[in-house]
DNA sequence: GTCTATATTGCGATAGAC
DNA sequence: GTCTATCGCAATATAGAC
């Protein structure tokens, strides 16, 4: 065995099984059980329980150190937004525990939400309202929105979906297969709204 | 003391304290020292701690049996849609603590998600689709609209914007003074979409 | 590096006094 | 109904052998 497997199965098996439960819902026992490896490891690589926990919170929301890339600064803004729903729904189809993590720290908050967790999610919040800004200032969006909260409806939408599939599989096909339909229906809506402009009724 | 008198402070301070760590992060003596009363009142009333935090959940998610009242029968489609996120706004302004074990259990399911949660939820997602399919049929929406989709846009505002506070609270003011403001916004976009017609580019 | 064994603390539940 | 005391067990962490 290399020095570095040990260490490698624990942080895996901890990623699946908090994602699930959260930190408070698996014990080191159940998951030193589970990876294969002695309970000790865990302190040894880590530091405990809760270390390796932050250690995971890190690793998981390192992708968004990437987010400015992904969005073409030569692009009009409409582009920029749908590059980053594309975006936004291959993460969690590339990695389907960040939203577990995420929506876990919004809603029952460890220690390390303010540290890791609040400043990422600020800097993605922050680039896309200068996108919104840009889009109002260029007249290519209307002058009369608010734009955090076009963000925030940007965001909701292309994460809520992926949130409320336990309750919602009844309903839609979550396969990866419609992940360009999704896509198509959502900037679609964001862009055009509901309202048939030729029969527009109110 | 009158008799309920125990049972009810141990059912607020728990409410209470489960929305902000989770069922898995709070113990029954915190829980008891907080209320003020013995730790064995939550067997006698209750019959423990789980079956506590199932009380909890069902008691929070009462407040879906009145959704159809809420939705004017008479009304057109987006009146009602109108009518429902006002309503999920209040909901949330009035019970700050359903969210809370909305996502929880949307995220960190416990054995109460398929009897109680899903079933509450899959309700509610099934009247809003038969309003859009109201609309589409009416030719008030767009025909090529995904009904499911869509619902799930609508929810996605009006539930994200609470959902994500915490993260948020920089950008705007959650304040309850702004929420009129915030619906009138969030029915803008999702009946024009963002896009200026007058100068549309794309 | 990795394990076993153990120290220590805290957990949920309940018996039994009042 | 309510409490105190306690049972049995599981939690995290670590000392020490290899």
């Amino acid at each position: 065995m290399l020095k570095k497997d040990y260490r490698n199965r624990l942080l895996s098996t901890a990623t699946l099984l908090f994602a699930e439960r959260g930190l408070n819902g698996v014990s080191i026992r159940e998951l030193s059980k589970a990876a294969g490896v002695s309970i000790s490891m865990i302190s040894y690589y880590f530091g405990g329980k809760e270390a390796l926990y932050s250690a995971i919170l890190k690793e998981q929301f390192s992708c968004f150190d990437y987010m400015e890339q992904i969005i073409n600064k030569d692009s009009a803004p409409l582009a920029k937004i749908r590059d980053y729903i594309r975006w936004t729904i291959k993460r969690h189809r590339d990695n389907p525990y960040l939203l577990r993590y995420y929506t876990s720290e919004l809603t029952n908050p460890t220690k390390y939400f303010s540290t890791i967790v609040q400043p990422t999610i600020g800097n993605a919040i922050q680039m896309l309202v200068e996108i919104v800004e840009e889009g109002i200032s260029l007249g290519e969006f209307r002058e009369e929105l608010n734009p955090v909260d076009t963000v925030l409806v940007m965001a909701a939408m292309a994460n809520y979906y992926f949130l409320s599939t336990h309750a919602t599989e009844k309903f839609i096909n979550h396969s990866p297969d419609r992940d360009e339909e999704l896509l198509t229906n959502y900037m679609d809506i964001f862009t055009k709204g509901i309202v048939n402009q030729q029969e527009k009724s109110n």
